[in-house]
DNA sequence: ATACAGAATTCTGAATTCAGAATACGGACG
DNA sequence: CGTCCGTATTCTGAATTCAGAATTCTGTAT
């Protein structure tokens, strides 16, 4: 894929909505209104319906009873969404650690890469910066995905990316210390890099189980709407 | 969810549109003109417009020189996505034996809905009615994945359904007999309603991996772009 | 206080128009 | 014959307008 000149407003569009969605900006239930979002972001209702079209596809906005809405959170959804993305980063591990068995140079090259990706990871901890330990969490598992050699999982799993987005820094601050998130990051990179396979793969569900368990056990962003659903779904 | 009225001109346009693709009367590379495709369906030009936006953010047709094209008909692609849907079926299948061990209630469900499908499957096969059978093999896939209890799995394969859907004739055409993909589905069945959460799932991979598997040995439609995309891929 | 019917309003889907980017083509020149 | 440049054309992105569905609001009756 050849990198695009410059974004269209619809995709321009489609990242600011989804940039405010993300970190709570466009609270969860909030009305979107075509032609508020248009003269918001200076464009004509045209480039936001087309990107509210995107974003609905998606699942992150749906229909209200006037329009859209931003998508609630919902718990058990996320978690079915962690899931999904644990057998698909899975997939990615077992993958990446069999075309590392395979070939010497394809091993040495993902270490290099991963190991890249571990430096920034490890100094964003040390730092405390959270914005930056998100993005570079994001960046390892894009990694992953990519060293399986199938460029459709990363695609797949993307979609549930952006809505897990949503409640990252969430997990962040409630999981286990971002020490340990980075040093699972190191563990899974070095089964992947020796070619071991089934490692790869326990280790990568563990860490991202781990995740969703937190989740699970605090679920702190329910709302009523999420409640009352929850409630429906257990008659 | 509850069903829409009546299907707006945007959904009608991208359905009209894929059905095209997945029957080969729109085919691979063909340039696609928003101006043509309208007067085609009797719309405008925006319901279509819109309808291509979701197609391409499907992948179903890509950038061309001047507009957009049908995407190719590209085997390694059709191969990555089978893998990614073979882990997701897997995913569907062991969840739902795992529900049916813990419930006779649930066992009890999903064995009869399932029954449900292989008899109109084994209908299909015995009228030889290639749609038919297409049509149920997709009801038979779905239903396991309503059966496994997460709700995200289905819509995440669906997107590669979308695409497999093209070559699906020409597997059924190379595959083994159709009854024996019944007799698989049978066979999945079984061990789900039997609450055997491994056998379920190495089954439906079986299942599955075999279906891609006569994609890899004949590749009868590799065209001139897959080929080149090929031999770039292997430096 | 509640229910209902009609009017008003909101908001979007779709059609049409405008502007411009990108490609294709043709002619001139070496 | 190949290359280059200017023009023409294609086609789309985006803006604007129109039409109408769905919701909300208000007034009236009970």
């Amino acid at each position: 894929m050849h990198l695009a000149p410059h974004p269209s407003l619809v995709e321009q569009a489609y990242d600011a909505i989804l940039g405010e969605i993300a970190d709570g900006t466009l609270a969860p239930n909030t009305h979107l209104v075509q032609e508020v979002l248009a003269e918001r972001y200076g464009v004509s209702r045209q480039p936001i319906q087309q990107a509210l079209l995107l974003l609905k596809n998606d699942g992150i906005v749906q229909d209200g009873r006037r329009g859209l809405i931003v998508a609630p959170l919902d718990m058990q959804m996320m978690r079915d969404r962690y899931q999904v993305r644990a057998t698909l980063d899975a997939l990615a591990a077992r993958l990446a650690a069999r075309r590392c068995a395979a070939s010497p140079e394809i091993a040495a090259h993902t270490r290099r890469q991963g190991e890249r990706i571990l430096e920034v990871g490890f100094a964003a901890v040390a730092a405390g910066a959270i914005k930056a330990m998100i993005a570079h969490d994001v960046a390892f598992h894009a990694f992953v995905y990519d060293a399986s050699g199938n460029p459709m999982i990363r695609p797949t799993a993307e979609i549930h990316w952006r809505f897990l987005r949503r409640v990252m820094g969430e997990v962040l601050r409630k999981s286990e210390p971002p020490m340990s998130i980075w040093r699972q990051h190191r563990a899974i990179l070095a089964a992947i890099a020796a070619g071991a396979a089934e490692d790869a793969e326990a280790l990568i569900l563990s860490h991202i189980e781990s995740a969703a368990a937190r989740l699970v056990a605090d679920a702190p962003m329910g709302d009523e709407a999420d409640t009352k659903r929850r409630a429906q779904s257990r008659r």
